[in-house]
DNA sequence: TGTTCGATCTCGCGT
DNA sequence: ACGCGAGGTCGAACA
């Protein structure tokens, strides 16, 4: 392995040993005292400490301090890495455009500096994601419930893509939105779009005129002496069913109000 | 600055110089070959490599390959490192309980190895975030409309805290919900959840009865020949404003459809 | 602790 | 490029 390392260069030592890992596509560990200020989406100032530098060859920089797991400071790939000396003092900037942004890292003190040529050995295998519940249920329908068919994945709409699109045993339209834990209320609105989506999509299967939106299957948890048989008549024409391993009490309360159902399940089989 | 730093230590040498930087608290840089492996609320493998391992003292790990912000694999702080040397290779090992998970590095080779204490200098000030463009709307009212008047922040509700409660020149009363950039449906979907929690807290000041839900009031966007009357009538009981930098088609038409404003705002002026 | 929501979110996929 | 949604999201504030 090519790993270059030098112990409390000078600016400008460091310097020559940034530009060399710069062409040679090195990735770059540098210890040292900064300064940093950042101005692009937002803009950040932080002042003088001791952190770590991470500068990769595809345009990525990373600033950490002992804490976190968020640098505290950054810049996305793509970015383009320029080193000098400016005043005796090692500058790192890296800028990138749309947005136009710019990281500057301005150096007290070098105490380290690491570069190392690495490629490849990126390919990580990711088991229980979402797309593995998805596998799932596609193997085993009778998991969301006795009779559902799935018929489509990533079905579009003019919501977007709904997770699985299929029919219950009675043969009404079931949108079934998967996430590989526990959820909150969001979930529950972004299931509420498929659905809305899905029923204007299919024409309004009330018995009554125009309008599902307005009538709109609500009639109240708040003990509404609502006619059922309206509801019951026109909010099952396209079914709800949110497929998580559990929900918040705010998640099922409004699950609840809008006729959906949850399902637990997780994405790999317990135990 | 006390920097520790091995250029091409056998494996036993790493694992002293390990030991002796999680004794000291010391912020670490590895680069090595290595594998990689999680298990936790997912699991994954990663095969064998080139990268840089760094380990903080507060107990986040992380594996970076040559590519991208994010590391491959790692742990997040509040972890416990531990080292070790089995059939003669280095393996670093990251645990955390609740949620129960492990991360495991094992090294064929350590190229390099770096140690820096590294203390403080986390204070980061931040500007153009969402709380800066609720400060400037709250010094600056009549940036949203004109009579418009704040009254509360963080105002809570059944579905959570809305942040800007006030209200406008009629006083009707009015949520605005905040975003610093361009946003999508999901934001609108917030939005109209506070509005109806409010419209629920306030009472139903609609003429006719129940009825306003989410899927509820929105006269389609489908040309539909609803009666503006009723949702004129009821709809404006509570007002809603999303005061965003912009909006994506999506959004616009749900914010129509919901009879929601939409104001373009940033969190810092222009220039 | 659990929930909720912001983030310079990042990342990948699709149009 | 933008839009949209997932993520082992992370992180913070609050109940």
């Amino acid at each position: 392995m090519t790993v270059t390392s030098v112990h409390d260069p000078s600016h400008r030592e460091a310097l020559w040993e940034l530009e060399d890992a710069f062409e040679r596509g090195d990735l770059v560990s540098l210890f040292g005292r900064c300064t940093v200020s950042y101005e692009g989406r937002a803009a950040s100032d932080l002042g003088a400490g001791d952190r770590l530098l991470v500068l990769k060859p595809d345009g990525a920089a990373l600033v950490h301090t002992d804490e976190g797991r968020q640098p505290v400071n950054w810049q996305p790939p793509g970015s383009e890495h320029r080193a000098a000396v400016r005043e005796g003092r090692l500058r790192v900037r890296s800028t990138r455009s749309s947005p136009d942004e710019t990281l500057t890292v301005r150096f007290s003190g070098v105490h380290q500096l690491s570069a190392m040529a690495v490629t490849g050995g990126r390919d990580l295998t990711l088991h229980g994601s979402e797309e593995d519940l998805r596998t799932r249920i596609l193997e085993r329908p009778d998991l969301v419930e006795p009779g559902f068919e799935p018929r489509e994945t990533e079905r579009p709409s003019s919501a977007g893509p709904m997770d699985i699109f299929g029919v219950d045993a009675d043969g009404t339209p079931v949108v079934v939105e998967l996430k590989r834990r526990r959820v909150g209320p969001d979930a529950v609105g972004q299931l509420a779009r498929y659905v809305r989506a899905l029923r204007e999509e299919l024409g309004v299967e009330a018995s009554d005129g125009e309008t599902d939106d307005e009538t709109a299957s609500d009639g109240g948890d708040d003990g509404e002496t609502d006619d059922e048989e309206t509801t019951r008549d026109d909010s099952p024409a396209v079914r709800g069913i949110l497929v998580a391993p559990s929900v918040t009490d705010r998640a099922a309360e409004r699950l609840a109000d809008r006729g959906f159902d949850h399902v637990a399940l997780e994405p790999t089989p317990s135990e």
